[in-house]
DNA sequence: CTACTATTTTATGAATTAATGAAATCATCG
DNA sequence: CGATGATTTCATTAATTCATAAAATAGTAG
């Protein structure tokens, strides 16, 4: 119950808890990939995509590296590969019964 | 990229991302517990703990059921206990680097 | 240094979410 | 049924978050 690790881990999540940057993270997912390719594949605005990437970056989700002009942006480590996966495939799963039934138990 | 599941994912991060929301799991991750205890205990408005708890049962996270007047909320399955309990080791690994560096690589 | 491209930062308005008082509901007891 | 205690729902306000235009910064080429 140490309210550190629990605000930590409550802004891990709340990064996470949003559509458009778990898009960003899976795309991640299949390899680091520059800021125009994100413009680009997702139809957003740059200053969108770059706020974003801020966002998860702030929270040690992502890495960068630059190469010349370019900005390349790639997951943290395989610990958040792990997590993406694992969040994926459960949501999958719970597909089906998205919306909960109003009955107890 | 399965972007139903993408949406589920979401949801259900962003209902764990909050700190309050964090704290009443890992107090349900003890056992059992009515809202007057959970009222008690971590000091807030009735409708403030209920409207807490209506958000993390509608993410399918906890299970409710009724006793006489009171009403018993727990973690939904033992796949939530596990989720909590990775976030927050996690978390506690990563609280010395909490805030990023500015250089890249 | 100038021009040009890629990216980030800043500022702001719009949309979403959170907390809470007040009213409503639900179960139990007499 | 009427009163009481437990909990939820509703409505409203306050706070947070999101998307984006505009301005700033950084790298590269000439």
């Amino acid at each position: 119950m140490d309210p550190h690790a629990i605000d930590r881990a409550a802004r891990l999540f709340r990064a996470l808890g949003d559509g458009p940057r778990l898009t960003i993270l899976t795309y991640l997912s299949h390899g680091e990939c520059c800021v125009s390719e994100l413009v680009q594949v997702l139809g957003e605005k740059f200053s969108t995509v770059s706020q974003r990437l801020r966002l998860l970056r702030s929270e040690g989700l992502i890495r960068r590296r630059r190469v010349a002009s370019h900005v390349y942006y790639q997951l943290a480590d395989g610990h958040v590969q792990q997590l993406l996966k694992n969040a994926l495939d459960h949501s999958l799963e719970l597909n089906q019964n998205s919306i909960p039934m109003e009955d107890d138990e």
